[in-house]
RNA sequence: GUGCCUAUGGUGUAACGGUCAGCACGCGAGUUUGUGGUACUCGCAGCACCGGUUCGAUUCCGGUUAGGCACCCCA
């Protein structure tokens, strides 16, 4: 019976319910809604802060470092990244966001920023200014590649560079700015590193790398065999099973370096022998983008211990193909786009790879981080203690307290669960009665005991109180 | 850009060729007209889109879009 009874009201009661509701979705149709182009991504505040906590390491880092801030446009003349980058890459030939502008010239969205910091470098006569030069930078990029997890088509860097040092110091530096980001955020993270020497020693030892991969063309796969002629470096990085042995023997770039280079390279190791950071010689990794020389090297996630414990088969951990971070020297590059001749080095660190990768971390050590912290919840009750509460919220935030509160909320209980949720230590109260006496309550949210406090004294009070903590 | 997989409220998920698509979290209101962590009640919110098969599709098929995986490349 009671069944039947449900469902009759419920059936009454529906219609009803929608009639009354305003005008909607039966009478009109619904507005078109929008969504996200391909590629971007919103970042919500849920997120806030992991993003805030990256870019206050990086903020940090940058201080101690001595880096100076520099932000460059978004919008650059297309031919900049085509001759620092170099054609045929993949960044330039297929990546890039580029267009025209109403003028007729050609543009695009920067899809790194080392480029801009070169012509920013020339333009602004840095060379001029003490060196090395140390810049850093935090904004967004574009590159028109397929999305994927953690791979956006807008996506953000934090870049770090430094101009006018050839000393080997710089690039373990720059390693150790990229190495502590990741320590002061508490992601485990591999250093791969490499030297891929001077452009003739290159040249030399791709010529040394073609004769090889030649002589042992029958074993390789089809991929390999048109890298072979269209970009013999990328042989490196074949993942083919079939290749894998002849990748193994294959002679490595290292033995290759000039007497100068290999120096360098010796030196950089040491650096980092000495500053206890781990890192993998790969003698495979060779960087994308033309203008690097010497020193190359990325980060990548250290494989978190696979979660085999209950029973679950080894599944791949998802996001992790990418490189966190990834950097180099490029000591040709400022003569190269037109300025005086200086050495260089820079990296850059993918913010929204590495806070997935950070959230996976996080996921599976069960850590948690910590988002806004208040020191006070602040409740109120009537109109007249809004006017009032918004005037003494107003006064404790120059006092430096961080309040919570909610004037959306007008019973007292939603606001004491709000409080309760945000942990506060302490609530503070104003209803009719205080704001007529010129008081608030302030209740220990712990011991649940309360006591009437002048408002004038509230602060000190507080202060007081939470120092007790 | 190539190949493959996936698509259920804001989030995580369940079920089903056919009576109101279930649950949890969340959010809102209340039980308590000035007091939190529990409990209970009520409410909010969904079958991505377009087409086909069918008497009937959220379920089957095709396409689109989006997401993911591998490749490619890189951050």
């Amino acid at each position: 019976m009671p069944k039947l009874k449900k469902k009759f009201v419920k059936s009454v009661k529906k219609p009803e319910a929608k009639k009354s509701k305003p005008a909607s979705a039966s009478s009109e149709p619904k507005a078109k809604t929008y969504a996200l182009v391909r590629g971007m991504h919103d970042i919500l505040p849920r997120d806030e802060k992991y993003w805030k906590k990256c870019f206050h390491t990086a903020e940090d880092l940058a201080a101690f470092f001595q880096f100076g801030r520099i932000e460059t446009p978004l919008l650059e003349e297309t031919g900049l990244f085509v001759r620092s980058l170099g054609r045929g890459t993949d960044v330039v030939d297929k990546e890039m966001y580029a267009f025209e502008d109403k003028d007729g010239s050609r543009v695009c969205l920067r899809p790194e920023a080392t480029a801009s910091i070169a012509r920013a470098f020339i333009n602004s006569g840095m060379w001029n200014a003490p060196q090395p030069v140390k810049l850093w930078y935090w904004g967004p990029m574009f590159r028109h590649d397929r999305p994927q997890a953690g791979r956006y088509r807008q996506f953000f860097q934090a870049g770090f560079e430094v101009l006018g040092m050839a000393d080997p110091a710089a690039d373990a530096e720059i390693i150790l700015v990229a190495f502590n980001f990741y320590k002061d955020l508490g992601i485990p993270v591999e250093i791969s590193i490499n030297s891929i020497g001077s452009l003739a020693e290159r040249d030399r030892y791709k010529e040394e790398l073609v004769n090889y991969y030649r002589s042992k063309r029958g074993y390789l796969c089809a991929e390999c065999k048109a890298r072979l002629n269209r970009n013999p470096l990328r042989l490196l990085d074949c993942k083919e099973k079939d290749c894998q042995p002849v990748k193994a023997e294959a002679p490595k770039m290292i033995d290759w370096l000039g007497p100068e280079s290999s120096a360098h390279f010796t030196k950089v190791l040491e650096y980092l022998d000495e500053l206890g950071i781990p890192y993998n010689l790969c003698h495979t990794l060779v960087r994308g983008l033309d203008y690097y020389n010497n020193t190359v090297f990325e980060v990548y996630p250290a494989l978190t211990p696979a979660l085999n414990t209950e029973g679950k088969t080894d599944e791949p951990v998802v996001g992790q193909q990418g490189a966190l971070g990834g950097g180099g020297r490029y000591d040709g590059l400022i003569e190269q786009m037109g300025g005086r001749a200086t050495p260089g080095l820079g990296m850059a660190l993918g913010i929204d790879r590495s806070i997935l990768a950070w959230k996976q971390h996080n996921e599976a050590n069960k850590l948690v981080v910590a988002g806004n912290k208040f020191d006070i919840y602040f409740a109120q009750l009537g109109e007249d203690s809004k006017r009032v509460g918004l005037r003494l919220l107003d006064s404790w935030r120059l006092a430096g307290l961080k309040v919570g509160f909610n004037f959306g909320k007008n019973s007292l209980k939603s606001q004491m669960e709000i409080a309760n949720n945000l942990k506060v230590p302490f609530v503070i109260i104003l209803g009719q009665k205080e704001v007529q006496d010129q008081t608030v309550i302030i209740r220990d949210m712990e011991s649940g005991v309360q006591e009437v406090v002048d408002q004038k004294k509230a602060e000190a009070t507080i202060k007081k109180k939470l120092e007790k903590i």
